[in-house]
Order: C-alpha cells, then structure tokens, then sequence
DNA sequence: ATGATGAATGACAGCGCTGTCAGCGGCGCC
DNA sequence: GGCGCCGCTGACAGCGCTGTCATTCATCAT
C-alpha cells in the first residue's frame, strides 16, 4: 500500500495530519463543508435530511471537530481558564467542582493551572494561558503581580477574582472578606469570654488570604482587648498541613502558656491542633479552646467538634460560572463585585 | 478615527481580532515573520542581533503567541489532557501536581477534566478534549466504556491509564494492584488476630478500584478464613465522606456486632469511623479495629493512628508525565506498563 | 402572474501561525 | 580562484475550521 494510486497524482499534502477534517465528512455526506459545520453547530440552521446525512456521516467516519480550528477561525475558544494555589486540601476543589459545572453545562471547557501560592508562578501560568485565548479567566484571590494584572486587563476577556476581596479589582470579584471573617470570630471568642488569643497561619507563604486573616484578627483584638497583645504563629516551613496544627498546639502552650484560645486560619490546622491536644490529654476548650476556618467536612466529627467560619465555597464558583457565561455573552457588560459573606459556625472547641 | 486612511485602501481586515500578530511584531523588529517565529521558539536558531531586535519587538507591543494558530499549523497543542473521578478529598490531588509538575517543566499544559466517577460522562469528557488535540492523555482508572476506549486508541496519541492495573491496557499503565493491596491487608489483620472482618466502600457508583478492593478482601478472606461470611457494606448514598465512615462504625455495629475489624476502602472513611468511635466511647481496636486505604496525612495523628496502605500517590503522577513526555518525543516506544506497589502501614488502629 | 420574502445551501477568503525550501553571503578547502 | 559548506534569513503555502456573502428555490401576499 505505498504506492501512489494511479488515478490520483501523488500529490499528498505536505503534513498530512492523518485524522478525519470536516471536508472529507462534507465528501462523506454529500453536502458542502459549510453545511457539515451549521450542522455539528447549529442544527437548527440546516434541513433535516442535511443534519442526518452530516451525523451519518459523522459517526461513520469518527470525526472530533478540530478546536485549534475552530478557535482560530472564530476567535473564540470554548474555554475558561482557572489559576489556583493548590489543590491538595483544597479548601478550591469545591469552587472548581461548581465552576466546572457551571461552564460544561454551557460547553465550555476549564483549564486548570496551580501557583502553588507564588505570584511570581501565577504570572507565568496566566501568560501560558493567555496564549490559548481562553473566553475569560477565574483567579483565586485579588493579589497578583503588576505585570500580572496588567495582562488580565489588555486580554480584554471576563477577568474574576474570587475568595477575596478588593476594592480595585481587575474586573469582577466574587468572594467575601476574609478580614471581616477573622474578625466575627474574635467577637465570639471574646463574647465565649476568652480574652488570649493566639493567631495561627501560615505567613510564611504569599498567601494573601491568610494575610488578611491576620489583619483581621490584629483589628479585632486591638478593637475588644485593649492592652492585649497580639500573639501570631506561623506555621513556616510546616506550611498548611495536619501536622502544622499539631505543631500549633505545642507551640502556644510553649510560647504562649497564657494563651486560652487558638485561633487558626484554617480547619486543617485546627483539626490537628485538637488532635495534639487529645494526644496530650489536654481538654478542649477547658484549657484551650481552638477555632478553625472553613468548615470542612471533619470539622463537626472532630471531638469537640470544632467552632469555625463556613466559607461559601462551592456558590463562589457557580456565582463566577455565571458571571464569566454573562460576560462572554455580553462583553459590554458592567463589571461586577459579588460580596457572598460568610458564616460563624459555632460548635463546641470554643 | 472611522474614516479610512487617505493613504491605505480602507480594506481593514474583516475579523480583525484586534490583538498583536506576529506579522505585527516582525515588521517593528525589521525582520521576517519566520525569524520571529523562530526566535521565540528556538533562539539558537537565529542570531543574536536578531534574537535581541524581536524580544524588543515582543515586549514593546505585548505580543503573547496565538497556541491555536501554532497548534493548527504544527499539528502539536502542548498539551496533556487527565480525567479522573473526582477533585474533593482527593487522593489524586497529589498525582495531578506531581503530574503538572513534570510536564509544565517541560513547557507543556495541562487539561484536566472530572468524571465524577461516571464512565458515561467520562467519555464526553474524552471526546471533548480530543477535540483540543492534546499530545497526550492520562487516566484515572483502567475501565472505561469501550467508546471511550475505542476514541482513545483511534487518537494516535500515548495514554496512560493510572491507580489501576490490568493486562489489557489501552496503552501504558502506571500503577498498583488494588486487589493485591487489599488481600495485603487482609493478611495483616489475619495476622494480628481478627477473624471476623468487615469491608466497607462506596460500592453503588461505578468506581472500579472500590470493586477491585471489594475483590481483593473477598479472596482473602476465602483463603485465610475459610468459612467465614464475607461481610460488604456499601456507603451508598452517603458516598465518600467522613459521614459515610461515622455511618459504618453504627452499621457495623449493629448489623455485625461479631465483626472484630472494620476494612476502610478509604482513609476518610476510616477517619469517620475512629472519629464515631471516639464519640461512642468505644475502643479502637479494642472493641473494633479499623484499617483504611490510602494513608491521607490526617491517619496518622488520629487517636489511635490508622493501619492503613500507603498508595504510591506522587509517583503516579510523576512517572505517568515522564512517559507521556517519552512518548511524544518518540511515538513509536514500545508501551509500558509500571506496577508501583503499594506500602502496608501498621499503625495502632489494627 | 409577479415580486418580495425567507430558508437552506455553497463558495471563498482568511484566522495566525509553522514547515519547507530556496537564497544569500561568508568561510575554509583543494 | 572555484567549489562546497554552513549559518542565517525570507517567501510561501497551508493547517482545518468559520464568518460572510451570494445564490438558489419554494412560499406567500399582491
């Protein structure tokens, strides 16, 4: 079978790719390639009698519609993309989870890339991404890099930035105020009648979140504890991680013995600080009480079952579903802040 | 500004995209479109006054490279795509950075997709990303529908098939025996003294890998307990969650109240059981004893700390990106198929 | 019967790149 | 001095689709 038929001359294209293209199914089909591609599209566009003649011919052929194609002739490529900080433990999966969701019911598809909480990586990967023209983009958290935000803004496509908040953001921004968070809960420890608390989170990081958990904290106390100081571990090069908080535990009873509340930036940490304190023998909250963030789904088996922040994790990523399809549907339209809140889960652990 | 340059036909392009080609950049650095093509994509190729007269070009106008027209006109995207079950709890969190890690060093992307343990869905998801062209595909899992399988051998691409193991994989195959694992821990309990175990898995989806440790604990226990019950519970719709695992301890309890050994198919609902254990006062392992699957961090600071198996997670990733790479460098590589192993870990809890 | 409408289809250029080939000048070698 | 060689460059076609416009034909009101 190397030999060139006789009836056609040998002229085979340069790079044949060897896949189905759209013309031979037209071919196939009977119709021209532009009715082949109403069809795959737009039914509605082309006769009956043409639509089956193209999906017979479809099915016989195994076509797939070449995207690269498809995005190059319109100028739109079916995707979103989404930039996280990780997804082990995440807190995120639940967002892409809904976000996915949202856009494939749509027909868009989600690409994915992970900073490991670096801006520096952040901008990287938005630069990789730009090049596959997605139709808009989801950031988690509204701290990037100058050149970063610079990008966003010239790709002239749905930008929204989601678990955070700001004032100035690139386009849209779904979240809450991670601030506030920290805040509402040194109100309820402080009304539980605890008067020394100790702030845990990994700072160490560029994580912005946890930053603003700190601030938020640091407002708190100096607002309803005059003259307190404000205590705050980091968990380092322990990171955010189960062990971090059994780390936690031993750190303020070390450094802070005083200290009758640990309140951490994140379930995890609080999962194994009451994990430690078990271990220890230590009563939770008798002598130390612990707070968490994010209400994770273990948090209401632990024992005591842990007081924390529920976070609106999986409606952030509906909502900016939403939000992208809007905008991509209508570019002219206002950009959007979305404040989604939050809520104090109030349980046993403090 | 609407009306049309005197000097230039008023032939503005029909679609004009609006942002900067490379035909743009080539005419501000005085030099031909193919040199600018290769100065990005291989500056060797080209010399250094060239080299330095387009990067000026590039950074002056912005210029970010169209991956569609370059995917189009090579006929390769850059990319890798990956379907697995899930993002929540995931134990393929670990095997995706891994797996990014080893491509994006390799300046390739990653597409990722979620089946949420549905094989139907997964070959939608199949076939919406072959349409994007990707280099090459990872999998969760090595039972698909075979449409799915039929697509994925008609690509002409390298799968890798993962966390599962058969003998008739569509391509490559990296990772471990789960039966194998689970008759592992059977042995071990065996060993330890219990005679009457339990399994416990999410057995109405379609997750094979649950199936294949459901197998695993029934041949075992055929073999070293002959005569005993093969006792199976199913979390059905309590799906895979610490839920599901307090839900077990209850389950076990009172529809086995003989059975000395609870067999987790997961570390998370081994998690929920201890953690209902706890609530109950009731004695791990003295009064039941868990194992799990998995070996999530958490399992090692519970009280008391999970028997569980460690499952070769990163390396999953890794090796799979490693020989996705291989193979697109060199299409015509024999297929491989990489039987990791997996790590019973003796803890306390069995 | 006639023109006006609209549905369905086809022709064609072009989206923004890359592979391929040809051409250019400078160099070492016989 | 002529030859081949090599490094570098540019011209050009074409990857597989879609937007746009032109065309056809049946349908309808006049």
């Amino acid at each position: 079978m190397t030999d060139a038929e006789p009836s056609a001359p040998p002229r085979l294209t340069r790079r044949n790719t060897g896949t189905v293209t759209l013309d031979e199914v037209a071919a196939l089909a009977g119709v021209s390639p532009s009715t082949v591609s109403r069809a795959i599209r737009d039914p509605e566009q082309v006769s009956l009698a043409a639509y089956e003649a193209v999906m017979r011919a479809v099915d016989e052929t195994n076509y797939v519609p070449n995207r690269a194609a498809s995005n190059l002739a319109s100028n739109r490529s079916g995707t979103v993309a989404a930039v996280m900080p990780a997804m082990s433990y995440s807190v995120f999966a639940d967002t892409v989870h809904a976000l996915e969701a949202e856009l494939s019911a749509a027909g868009v598809q989600l690409f994915l890339g992970t900073s490991g909480y670096d801006e520096a990586r952040e901008e990287q990967i938005v630069r990789a991404f730009l090049g596959r023209r997605p139709d808009g983009i989801v950031m988690v958290g509204a701290s990037h890099t100058e050149g970063t935000r610079e990008m966003l803004r010239r790709a002239r496509i749905p930008v929204v930035e989601t678990w955070d908040w700001s004032d100035d953001p690139i386009d849209c921004i779904v979240g809450f105020s991670n601030r506030d968070a920290l805040t509402a809960i040194v109100e309820h420890i402080v009304e539980a009648g605890y008067r020394h608390p100790t702030f845990a989170g990994w700072l160490t990081g560029v994580d912005s979140r946890a930053r603003a958990r700190r601030d938020g904290f640091e407002d708190a106390v100096r607002r309803l504890l005059p003259g307190e100081p404000v205590r705050v571990l980091d968990t380092a090069e322990h990171g955010i991680s189960v062990e971090a908080g059994a780390w936690l535990l031993g750190q303020v009873r070390e450094q802070h013995p005083e200290s009758d509340v640990l309140v951490c930036a994140s379930d995890i940490f609080a999962t194994g600080a009451i994990l430690e304190a078990q271990r220890r023998g230590l009563a939770v909250p008798g002598d130390i009480a612990i707070t968490g963030f994010g209400d994770f789904e273990i948090s209401r088996h632990l024992h005591p079952a842990l007081t924390t922040v529920q976070t609106p994790d999986d409606l952030i990523g509906r909502r900016a579903g939403e939000l992208i399809l809007e905008r991509i549907a209508d570019p002219d339209a206002a950009p959007v802040s979305l404040d989604l809140g939050f809520t104090p889960i109030v349980r046993d652990s403090a």
